[in-house]
DNA sequence: TAATAATATACGTATATACATATATATGCT
DNA sequence: AGCATATATATGTATATACGTATATTATTA
């Protein structure tokens, strides 16, 4: 992993959003991301399928989900940057309405692994 | 400053590796980067200018010269995210290579304030 | 096995971003 | 004033990136 791989990663705001989630979160399937960002299957499938590939995130197949979360093998600085990154995002409007729209959804699936 | 905007400077390898060497250098002019990162005084020069668009960096003109420097009123956690940027960035080559041209440049401006 | 749900991918298009080159502006010096 | 140096900007072009829509894949359930 490097700076210039995760800053890149970092500088879509759908990646962004997805991200802030997932560190407060731990792990979040599709659909889920898709109802609290409130944006098309597509989009965020894609968005999660490049942040796979440049290995910012790693993903787990539990029947039809597929439960995304942080590569718990980013070197140290990589989690420090992205702890900063939450730390200035909770300041956001935005952030607050995602993390509200994800706590209200209905059926949310519950087969994860708590971490 | 928001996340967004921050992390969208850093999304560019020509700002990111003028970042890196502004954080170690405490300030530069536009003829030093140019110098160090081997690139047109043009290209520098627009990059910085969209830094200084975005309030990460500012600048202050000493004569021809026209320095520039991180915004000391960044907030906190962008102040740690570039710092863990940096950590990340010194184990590069590019990053390494960067500093080495930087440090042989002859007749560097000596009329930097110290920081 | 058919139908449904969750997720992924392909493809054409639109937009954003960076680039090189040329030119403009500002300062210092003689 | 005239010239050199440092920096900035304008412009057209190329490239990267994101997007929407349609379709494919994989797993579950009836």
């Amino acid at each position: 992993m490097t700076p210039e791989i995760l800053l890149k990663s970092l500088s879509d705001q759908t990646r962004l959003r997805s991200l802030m989630l997932l560190i407060q979160e731990g792990e979040l399937c599709v659909c889920e991301l898709t109802y609290a960002l409130d944006l098309s299957q597509p989009k965020i499938s894609r968005h999660l399928a490049s942040l796979r590939d440049m290995q910012v995130v790693v993903d787990r197949r539990a029947g039809q989900w597929i439960y995304y979360s942080i590569n718990p093998k980013l070197p140290e600085w990589a989690k420090e940057l992205l702890q900063a990154t939450l730390r200035g995002s909770q300041k956001e409007k935005q952030y607050k309405a995602d993390m509200k729209k994800l706590k209200s959804m209905a059926n949310r699936p519950d087969n994860r692994i708590c971490v």
